[in-house]
DNA sequence: ATAGACGTGCCTGTCAGATC
DNA sequence: GATCTGACAGGCACGTCTAT
């Protein structure tokens, strides 16, 4: 089916209804009461049953032929349809996005052009000069009934998408019980036969051990290496850990790639979601459940369009523009770290020539890089401009004011600056003090100043003893 | 709730330079 | 040349965070 909004409720609202039920069960005080409503909603739905859902399979029976047969109307209206296998029957769902097709900031056509990028952060065991094509990447979120990786926890949808040559493709299986649990992970194998890589949200972590466990479980033995696999929960903490509020993927793609999902079902609830269909058999409280899952794998792919673009250096000037410095610095560390030294040197040296210099470590880590690489004429405006950021502030780092210290006593040899730096950083220390509660750290901390201060004032006066 | 990846901070060992 | 001190890199332990 093509994309449209078709939800017969307001997600609020049902998400309003699992909520107030959660917590009416909160009050349950025991197992006896607990059983007692079950069995007494049990008798209820055995004796009036939903009468929608009785109409729809009925109108199923007669206005469906082979494969829906027996799928309610709540689930045709989004565009679930029954789906055969060797193994058995599930549930499937197909939504074609069209190129060109925008989500967010991003064109999903772009794929095409931004994969073979992506190599530098992708994992292939054996692989790795391996060119990533866009046709092989399978990008891919589960829904499970839980957070643990063991046995336990069994995914009960399973969204997966993939490019073509006009199109990004998504489908999602759903198993109506256990049963259906092999029929679901056999297509999804079938799917996975000729992509290269896996595409997830810690999915090296999450997505992929739970699935591996439900392969064994249902009779499958794992043969070869593990398929390629790029995880952007790594990448997007890299870049962003310290200037979003969160890295999670709901976070991420509001603040950086311009997505606004509305109404949304959080991840969280669709255990109980998927509980509650499972007990009343109403499809409904999966709908909000299915677009989550959709938009996840859309931002997947927004993703992948963006790390494509940053590993490019097709969008440095919009980077360099939009990024504020201390996103800047963690960008071009990040792409110096995955091998792109050259792109990571025009960040490095636009953000050296950058005025403002704030309370982010950004300026000092950069000096630091610099002065590892014996980039000291680069370091020394760097930690001057920290110095006397550091100077004007009510809480100073004393960082820039030791680094000076050092680099006047053991580069250029001017032993007064270096004094001046070090008296300066026990001033600053001394001022700091009040607001460090650590009393040991606040002691050492003063005190190998004093010995700094000391030994660079005995080093002047023996200095100026050989000169005379 | 669960497990794994990664960042951070601390500790230790090594090396280089300064001093006697 | 011997000794001392500071700088720095590497390793380890621990804490944080993400998926449903």
């Amino acid at each position: 089916m093509r994309r449209s909004d078709r939800r017969s409720r307001p997600a609020r609202q049902r998400l309003g209804n699992v909520v107030a039920q959660k917590h009416e069960g909160s009050r349950m005080s025991g197992l006896r009461e607990r059983l007692g409503r079950l069995r007494s909603e049990s008798v209820s739905q055995q004796s009036q049953p939903p009468a929608s859902l009785e109409e729809e399979k009925i109108a199923d029976a007669t206005d469906q032929e082979g494969e829906s047969f027996a799928v309610p109307k709540a689930f045709r209206s989004i565009g679930v349809a029954q789906k055969e296998t060797e193994f058995g029957s599930f549930l499937l769902r197909k939504i074609e996005y069209s190129f060109p097709y925008r989500h967010g900031t991003h064109e999903l056509a772009d794929l095409h052009g931004c994969s073979p990028f992506l190599q530098p952060i992708a994992f292939r065991q054996n692989k790795k000069d391996e060119v990533i094509a866009p046709e092989h990447l399978l990008f891919l979120d589960t829904e499970t009934t839980g957070l643990g990786v063991g046995t336990g926890n069994v995914p009960f949808m399973i969204g997966f998408g993939y490019i073509t040559e006009t199109a990004f493709v998504v489908e999602q299986t759903l198993i109506r019980h256990p049963g259906e649990e092999k029929a679901m992970l056999s297509y999804l194998l079938g799917h996975m036969k000729n992509k290269s890589h896996l595409v997830t949200y810690n999915g090296r972590t999450f997505d992929w051990p739970v699935l591996t466990n439900r392969f064994i479980l249902n009779g499958w033995r794992k043969s070869g290496a593990d398929p390629g696999h790029i995880d952007f929960l790594h990448p997007s903490r890299a870049l962003w850990r310290t200037t979003l509020p969160s890295c999670r993927l709901s976070t991420v793609e509001v603040e950086r790639l311009g997505i606004q999902r509305g109404e949304d079902v959080p991840g969280s609830l669709a255990p109980a979601l998927y509980f509650q269909y499972l007990s009343d058999g109403n499809p409904d409280h999966l709908h909000g459940v299915y677009t989550h899952n959709e938009k996840d794998i859309l931002t997947l792919a927004s993703l992948c369009v963006h790390f494509g673009l940053l590993l490019s250096g097709r969008n440095d000037a919009e980077i360099i523009e939009a990024s504020e410095s201390e996103e800047l610095f963690r960008t071009a560390s990040w792409l110096e770290q995955h091998g792109e030294a050259i792109l990571a040197e025009r960040l490095f040296d636009r953000l050296g020539e950058r005025e403002v210099i704030g309370e982010g470590g950004w300026s000092l880590a950069l000096a630091a890089r610099f002065k590892r690489s014996g980039q000291y004429a680069r370091a020394l405006p760097l930690w001057k401009k920290a110095s006397e950021y550091a100077e004007a502030a009510t809480a100073p780092k004393l960082d820039a004011h030791v680094e000076l210290a050092m680099y006047f006593e053991h580069r250029d040899k001017r032993l007064d600056m270096a004094l001046h730096y070090a008296e300066k950083a026990l001033e600053l220390a001394l001022r700091r003090a009040r607001l460090i509660s650590d009393a040991k750290k606040r002691r050492e901390e003063k005190e190998a100043l004093q010995r700094r201060v000391a030994r660079l004032r005995e080093k002047i006066s023996r200095a100026s003893e050989r000169k005379s």
